[in-house]
DNA sequence: ATGTCAATTGACATGATGTCAAGTGCGTGC
DNA sequence: GCACGCACTTGACATCATGTCAATTGACAT
């Protein structure tokens, strides 16, 4: 463990991270991120062959090292259909935050690059099997509400949890995360639940 | 009436709104635009200074030659609150479409080009007092769900109502149009009303 | 004729991405 | 000790879009 060399890479990912982070909003260079890593800008394109290549990388490095899938196969966890539901919408909803910058960065490329695009989508898809997860499990108690095909509800649930809008309700809106979680979970219940939860 | 010369503004305009609606995902370029307007890259800066201010200037243009402020202003002759969220609904959601290609643009402008994001959270505003006015008729009414303030529900409301939603829901999720605008409605109805609505 | 004004052409600066070539410094194997 | 490979550096360069500038053309108006 004497690092040899290579967490150079790792060194990228973070520096690219941290300033994604910072300031999501503004553009992000590939010399920024050299020169936070300490390292010169043509170095980066050792690693990485692309600023799509870069950023999708970092996506998956904080992927890993916030442990989203575990934390979202956790909901799987839950017994009854709603519980589900609130277990995973408070997962998702606790990591939209820590991904946003990258989010932010990838979502702006979406239009321009291809693979930043796919693997964007790749991301959104396994949210929306969390989605179709809870929903199945909604149908499996004979929850889901009667106006709704799965397809449906799973394609409600899924847009009402975006990134986007976490963005516009919690900047925009000045809605606090917690708030966030708390709206969202309830909106989500009287849209999908047939029958009035907790009241 | 002869057309001394300026239409040339007009005709650039035209242009730029044919080709953002053509393909919104692919980037309209200040060359393209003016190939199309008939007239040379640079002598689209004498019309506009900016890639931002004719991209400004195509929104407002738009939102002359579709009349959306009539349409939507049009929802307030509805008599009670919930057919007057319906109208709006409606209203909005049928003018998505048609703003879709623009609005992706300024969207991908909004955070390198200042000016771009001042246009387009403008033209965001005006939608949110239509929603505010909505929820202000359903509360005139009795009929805002007692979970929600205004400004609350207004903010739901405004979030769901968003281009961003729209393309998630008629794009990645296939929805047609109508089924849009259906969903949506009955999704708000559930969400903002206190009573069921029609059943 | 003359002036004005829209538009044209061509040249150029800027800023970011990405590529290439030559060089530096360090560790390892022989 | 020496040579080699390897990560990295420096500097130059191509590309592409935006935006600017200067000189020119062509029409129309007085």
């Amino acid at each position: 463990m004497s690092s040899p060399q290579p967490d150079t890479r790792n060194r990228i990912l973070k520096a690219a991270l941290e300033l994604l982070e910072g300031n999501p909003h503004k553009e992000t260079r590939m010399s920024d991120i050299a020169k936070r890593a300490g390292i010169s800008r043509q170095a980066v394109y050792l690693h990485f062959t692309n600023r799509a290549d870069l950023l999708i990388a970092a996506t998956v490095y904080l992927d890993e090292i916030t442990e989203v899938d575990a934390q979202l196969a956790q909901s799987r966890s839950a017994k009854t259909g709603p519980e589900r539901l609130d277990a995973f919408i408070e997962a998702w909803g606790a990591h939209i935050p820590r991904i946003y910058g990258v989010a932010q960065a990838l979502l702006a490329m979406k239009d321009t690059d291809e693979a930043a695009g796919l693997a964007w989508n790749n991301r959104m898809q396994a949210v929306r099997h969390g989605c179709a997860a809870a929903v199945a499990a909604l149908e499996r108690d004979h929850l889901l509400a009667a106006d709704h095909s799965a397809k449906q509800a799973t394609d409600i649930l899924w847009t009402l949890l975006s990134v986007r809008n976490w963005e516009q309700l919690t900047g925009d809106c000045d809605w606090s995360q917690t708030d966030y979680i708390e709206q969202i979970k309830a909106l989500a219940r009287r849209v999908l639940l047939t029958a009035p939860p907790n009241g």
